[in-house]
DNA sequence: CCACTTTATGACAGCGCTGTCTGAAATGCC
DNA sequence: GGCATTTCAGACAGCGCTGTCATAAAGTGG
């Protein structure tokens, strides 16, 4: 095992002294042109890798953020992750990737021990952690940079990327409404995510607009899970007024729909409508496939650790765009 | 911001030297019970985590490993990083989750680069960086200590978990042909992963034994994804003597032959039956719900963080036992 | 009771970098 | 040309820990 290359290695190779090397690392000014690719070049022969540790240590920065999260939806963590990532690897930094537990009572000595051990420079949050406030005290006081992805409260604390949940279930709502369903069930989302009430206001707003009264039987709890959407169709398929669309606060929810329909022999669309939300990969893999709100994930998350390297000035929220994705799952009412 | 707390805040809190809070802090011999409770007092009262840069710096171990993972499939990811995760919590350790593109000439400096970048005192691969031979090597010539989650080849090499996707197969095609199915299509997974070589090996020779004649024409290639999967459900269900089972080499393929079933409008599992492999959530989120194989995804990772930590002499592989799934998709030949 | 081992604690260097300070060389301006 | 300013490069301390070595206290055996 060779022992490791060292910033003096690089300086000797390249007849400059260690401070040098440093400064072409960092990319800071002051250093000639010719000089730069000298360090550069030997850099490159020896494979150099500058020690993170050694970094941080001695350095106002530690070149990496970390990205918390506790949600369920692995294709949602997926595309959180992918997205983070990819910007950091833009810019040079590393991701640590910290599941967390919002309902944990440690949680908060969890994000601290987080930030005193690794020295991370900034920190991005996705829901629900973004509406945690003991974490977000923690940050606040520690006064580390943080942005949140897709938050349901306190707008203006920090910096956030965030899609317009209740246009996108207006949307939704309204796409149903003009093919003629009058009776329209509404699986709520998980209540530890602000989005869901989001979602249900969308829902309703919509409903208001056209002059349909709003009927709670017709609203079911969930908990963007498939298990819940299981549930919450038997139950709204058995209402009294059985509604001819079902619009589920998440793609995971509208499968389970999809699962108790075909289990009672309904014919889709024709029968019933089902929509989803999110369009994760999910809502192309079932049968038929769901119309659905295509959520940014990806994007989102790309976007929060460009406004956290971007250092903005105070505070910016920038929104980005859903979009109604139909397929065969959701019909003209008979 | 208050400045970070060290161990010398810990120290005079404590009323001892800085090397016996590090004796404590690391389990070492050699410091008396009083000392060691005064000690991790002093510690948990001012919330003290030490810093893993100076750790690393000055020390052997990092308190790191890495996950490294080239996988486009968000259910095997999650529940590797899941397994893996869990037994880090447990040894204090914190997992780096580095994805890679076993296809990029870079890889092998991305390897490197992150090792000594972060001083990693470890690594898990899983598949199929387990089968990129340039990383191996790499890390081989490091010395670093490293286990395979799932490798398909070189077994004698270092200390691996897996399960026997031969046998997995082939108790699913045995299963298949109990219920009396005689022509029964597969489909190929991504030939970048050996595992795909194991399960067609299987069900080849599950054929075998059942005196059933292998037929290159039933047999279509894949890549792991949904898409695939429906052109290969496609190009089997035309040809010529059509299949009455298809045999899918993981559930998102699956689902791909599900939906062109379902658009076929053939009644399943009556007109086809169809086989997963793997058991993500998905095989229960898609209609009818996929029999399929129980992957033990999360214990192997689990498991592979165990290998690693214990440090095994030599090599060891340990073996985790799969599962055959029955749910609705595969039916008796009628 | 003394030499010897085992147990328990501390002093101090140094890991690989960056920040600060200092100084030399290059450049601009009248 | 002379002086201020900008550009470029190096010396050195020190970040927060661990490894090594030194030293002290406590036990052990004849």
């Amino acid at each position: 095992m060779a022992t490791r290359n060292t910033i003096s290695d690089v300086a000797k190779a390249a007849g400059v002294s260690i401070k040098t090397v440093s400064r072409v690392l960092n990319k800071e000014r002051y250093v000639r042109q010719a000089t730069r690719d000298k360090v550069e070049a030997a850099m490159a022969a020896m494979a150099f890798s500058p020690s993170i540790a050694a970094r941080s240590l001695a350095g106002h920065r530690s070149h990496q953020i970390a990205l918390i999260y506790d949600n369920h939806s692995p294709y949602y963590i997926h595309a959180i992750q992918e997205g983070v990532w990819a910007r950091c690897r833009d810019e040079d930094v590393r991701m640590l990737a910290q599941p967390a537990d919002v309902a944990s009572k440690t949680i908060v000595a969890e994000v601290g021990g987080l930030i005193d051990e690794t020295h991370v420079d900034g920190i991005i949050l996705s829901s629900p952690v973004t509406d945690c406030a003991p974490v977000l005290a923690e940050l606040e006081r520690r006064g580390i940079p943080f942005v949140r992805i897709s938050p349901g409260t306190n707008h203006a604390l920090t910096s956030s990327v965030y899609m317009d949940d209740a246009q996108a279930a207006d949307d939704m709502t309204t796409h149903l409404i003009n093919l003629g369903h009058r009776v329209i069930g509404f699986v709520v989302g998980h209540p530890n995510h602000m989005a869901s009430e989001q979602r249900l206001f969308g829902y309703r707003r919509a409903l208001d607009r056209a002059g349909i009264p709003y009927e709670p039987g017709l609203v079911h709890p969930g908990e963007f899970d498939f298990a819940s959407g299981v549930t919450a169709a038997h139950s709204l398929l058995s209402y009294p007024r059985r509604p001819t669309a079902i619009f589920a606060s998440n793609d995971d929810m509208a499968a389970g729909v999809l699962t108790v329909a075909h289990a009672k022999g309904l014919r889709l669309p024709e029968d019933l409508s089902v929509a989803g939300f999110d369009d994760t990969p999910l809502a192309q893999l079932v049968w038929p496939p769901l119309t659905t709100i295509r959520q940014p994930t990806r994007d989102l998350a790309y976007a929060a650790a460009s406004l956290l390297f971007e250092k903005v000035d105070g505070v910016e929220h920038r929104r980005l765009q859903h979009e109604l994705v139909v397929r065969g799952s959701v019909g003209r009412v008979i």
